[in-house]
DNA sequence: TTGTTTGCAAACCTTTTGCACGTTA
DNA sequence: TAACGTGCAAAAGGTTTGCAAACAA
């Protein structure tokens, strides 16, 4: 079964009102954004879309915002090493991903991978630790910018 | 084979000659610093060393040296998502690792697995891409802060 | 009414840049 | 001597904090 992009809104929002917060303008809105663009969004790139639509937000609240996702587990944390930090959203079930940063044209493609999945899943015996989370970052050239074969 | 630390100072000191660099007071210091502590280094703990070391080098240069070496691949940036980079020696052969980042004491374990490195450079040719690099960070409770079995 | 949410501006922190001076080859 | 390396201070991002006003329950 898959979540949708409405889904996610409903179920975040539902999360969000059971764990005691209230409902505002702005988280909201922040919502309804990284539901619509699911791939890495910067705290700014939110700002920006809210107010080209119009909608009045300050950057803090975004920041507030994403913080209070983030720890939730609603949003993923994405940080592929530029020093700025991106968010999307956080499906509960499947849906796990990674992603590839493009050194050419900066592009962020997204992959899974089961195999890499069972490593890691493999590594908290051998490390003798409680893995929580991971993030693997792959660092090339995507499918537009590789050279092509034989050149 | 093993790379001594010695080894590396004088590795990485050659190439940066080789590369056209002429010596410096700081990027030796800059160089021996890293050498001394191979894991995960911020340019700020570098800097601090240093003055503590009694030796008076700007921060400016630490950063700017830190850029020359990453560049060259003579040090690897690890970004564990907490806003800070970080630096440590790359050995040119072997001696890949990740790091672990633990959420409770704050502390970062190293490790290295063949099987995650096999996962990741089997992906090249799933995503049609040209892997250049690659960073895994996990999170998680590391061997002294995960709880005993059984409680 | 009471405490949360929010926008604004200022503060913060890491990293970068400009520039004059010291150093290397 | 000419060009590079360095330290200092200022600037430049991204992110956080303080605070008073707006708002939800």
């Amino acid at each position: 079964m898959v979540m949708t992009e409405t889904d996610w809104i409903t179920h975040t929002l539902a999360e969000l009102q059971q764990a005691g917060y209230r409902s505002g303008g702005a988280r909201t809105a922040v919502v309804e954004q990284l539901a619509h663009q699911k791939c890495c969004l910067t705290a700014q790139e939110i700002f920006d879309h809210l107010r080209d639509a119009g909608k009045t937000v300050g950057v803090a609240s975004v920041y507030r915002i994403l913080d209070v996702l983030t720890e939730m587990e609603l949003v993923q944390r994405v940080d592929v090493g530029d020093g700025v930090s991106r968010f999307e959203p956080a499906y509960p079930s499947g849906d796990h991903h990674h992603h590839l940063i493009c050194t050419n044209c900066g592009g962020v493609v997204a992959f899974e991978d089961v195999e890499l999945e069972r490593a890691i899943s493999r590594l908290s015996d051998d490390l003798d630790a409680v893995i929580e989370g991971h993030d693997v970052v792959l660092r090339g050239l995507c499918s537009s910018c590789k050279p092509l074969p034989g050149t």
